[in-house]
DNA sequence: GTCTATACGCGGATAGAC
DNA sequence: GTCTATCCGCGTATAGAC
């Protein structure tokens, strides 16, 4: 068929022994991460990823078992910094306050999604579908308790609804300042947390 | 051409004259609405509109030029419930402080959201890309300076930008609780206050 | 005005040459 | 291992019968 997927689905084929095939991947992944940069899901098409690699169809399919399997990888490398960069955060204020944890998520996750903005919003975009296979949903969870955890400690309540609006609203507003070309994450940072800190106000602090 | 669209775009064919006409256009509509809410954008086909509808496809293209015209229909509908209401909040409170403002501007917000909590997630996705119809953007962008405004007059800084970044914090939110399948719009309208009071604490108030 | 049947193009994926 | 050429299904949209 044509858009369904093989059982095995987006295991990225077993990784090239050969340096010149990472490169490989790694030019296929650039260029599909432009193309979603430049015209959205809707131009990202295997035809266009070969052309703006500069190779052919049949050798995206080399390296690539679909045209789903290069989105997957693409949507785990962006989220596995930005979970490592949350686990960084939360460990390095354990015993910290409220306001100090919450600041410091706020810094991860910004710094991710201002590393290439218009990229992150479409990945964004694009995981909420069926596209989420198990693995990557589970690994997001994961880092979710994570955060509600360490809200929980600090005697929050309804902590994991918070920590999934926590991250929906630095999500928002990273997006919309991405939308609106901003290039300074760090006032945006400072907005966001406001709208943390606010959202937590009643929840005991 | 297939995907491609008439230079006339959107347009919702020039209003039937006939009562039955509208009827099946409501039936085409709804059809539609619960397919997305159901399947999402991707099980969105105009043969799955007409299976659900109870008509044929022909019949389908009979009431609408093309597939995007009915999703730039609903998006119209629920894009004229959400300004409407959101006039009507900030007239309803011309002389009222920042927070009672806000509280009106929430709950316009939340309301139109859970009226139909999936098919205004979908909506919201699919508005974001090129199917952004002019005339639908540049309605919004109205409602958005009029919230604006409203902010300016009350002294705050920024206003524009704040605008956009309460609808974009409300809709995150909205959209997380509907994802949970919450049903308690005015728990969540709640937070979302704390959260967009929060934002704005900087801003003077 | 509604149906059935079909055309048409797009895009994902593969075969097979080199 | 990379290419070109092609297959094939799906989904939009239309033709034409009733």
């Amino acid at each position: 068929m044509t858009t369904r997927v093989s059982p095995t689905r987006h295991a990225p084929r077993k990784t090239p022994k050969q340096k010149r095939s990472e490169d490989t991947v790694a030019i296929i992944l650039e260029a599909s991460a432009r193309i979603l940069e430049g015209v959205g899901l809707d131009g990202f098409t295997t035809n266009a990823v070969a052309e703006r690699a500069g190779i052919s169809v049949g050798s995206v399919y080399q390296y690539f078992p679909s045209k789903h399997a290069i989105l997957a990888e693409l949507a785990r490398r962006h989220r596995v910094r930005f979970v490592d960069l949350t686990r960084t955060a939360i460990e390095s204020c354990r015993n910290e306050p409220t306001h100090a944890l919450i600041g410091r998520l706020v810094d991860a996750a910004v710094a991710e999604q201002f590393r290439r903005p218009a990229l992150a919003r479409m990945l964004d975009i694009a995981e909420r579908d069926p596209s989420i296979d198990g693995a990557g949903a589970a690994h997001l969870r994961a880092v979710l308790d994570m955060i509600a955890e360490a809200l929980a400690a600090r005697g929050l309540r309804d902590p994991v609804r918070a920590a999934e609006d926590l991250m929906a609203l630095t999500r928002a507003l990273t997006d919309a300042a991405g939308g609106r070309q901003e290039t300074r994450g760090a006032e945006v940072a400072v907005q966001i947390k406001n709208a943390a800190l606010g959202y937590l106000a009643d929840r005991a602090g």
